[in-house]
DNA sequence: TCACTAACTGAAAACGTTTTTCAATTAGCA
DNA sequence: TGCTAATTGAAAAACGTTTTCAGTTAGTGA
């Protein structure tokens, strides 16, 4: 169930935040969005439905719903953070579209007995692990491939 | 088995790259670390070697190294870029000690499952995935055990 | 051995992202 | 309504990384 703008307002005031505008249309963004987003994304998103709002406080917003858990950062493979609202409270990882950013969360991961065996073999104290999947979502599978044989006519 | 320096400078040679004193300090460096390095550490390291190789240097020869397979890098919790020789052709994935950087390759992450089931799920056409274990190693769990029992004791 | 040339170099500047600073503003409470 | 701590944006600083460029050099062929 996803939640929405004014729940999540009740939950930043809830952990004594003030709800201000500004974070309000950050929060909104994030809500409104089925991909996953970059700071300046967000940012010009924000400025669209409020022009008063600053780079500085989509950053400082995103701190505090990263540090409640509200939403997930991801930890892409070009190195650029970039955030989604949480859909689920249980832990899960995620399945990217590496074309129009798409994001599939996914638990279970099956990842105990390999976890398991790693730290019997090394000795290492596990804490946590990282695990993401890159690839083609169906759609944007469609496009590539009608661009590709658009491409070979072309030549 | 581990290659040594010489050895990765016939191997850039054979490539058409020139060796050059700096890159051979940079290649050395990493040869004889056991830990993942951001690029400034390796940069500090060779410097110590080699005062004249500038940090331009170290990012090109990183990048270099990293084309040629011959290192690996490392997608870190903070998002720092961090790399360190490869030790095995195979591909593989990284246990990393948060307290040291040491890391530990293994193979067979046993995620071949996991994705034809993610891929029938969801249609998505996975290309690759991004697998990493952090934890404690084996010698960091005793200092900070020792440590955590100092602190105790000191209160 | 030398001389040539494409490849390579470091310093400086540019770049994009993120954080810090600070004076002005404001949400939420009494 | 008025108070106050929290919040704000602009500007500057602080990062890590890339680009630019004129000077240098490794490796080749004579």
């Amino acid at each position: 169930m996803r939640l929405t703008t004014d729940k999540l307002a009740d939950i930043l005031r809830e952990h004594n935040y003030k709800v201000t505008p500004q974070r309000r249309v950050v929060v909104d963004v994030l809500v409104h969005s089925n991909e996953h987003m970059t700071p300046s994304t967000i940012y010009e998103k924000a400025r669209q439905k409020h022009p008063r709002v600053g780079l500085v406080t989509v950053y400082r917003t995103l701190d505090i719903l990263s540090g409640l858990g509200l939403i997930c950062e991801l930890h892409t493979l070009d190195n650029n953070h970039s955030y989604l609202m949480r859909e689920t409270d249980k832990p899960h990882h995620h399945l990217i579209c590496s074309e129009c950013g798409k994001v599939i969360d996914f638990t279970d991961c099956g990842l105990g007995a390999l976890e398991k065996r790693l730290s019997l073999e090394t000795g290492f104290e596990i804490e946590e692990h990282l695990l993401e999947f890159h690839g083609l979502c169906c759609h944007c599978q469609t496009i590539t491939a009608k661009r590709e044989k658009n491409e070979k006519t072309a030549t």
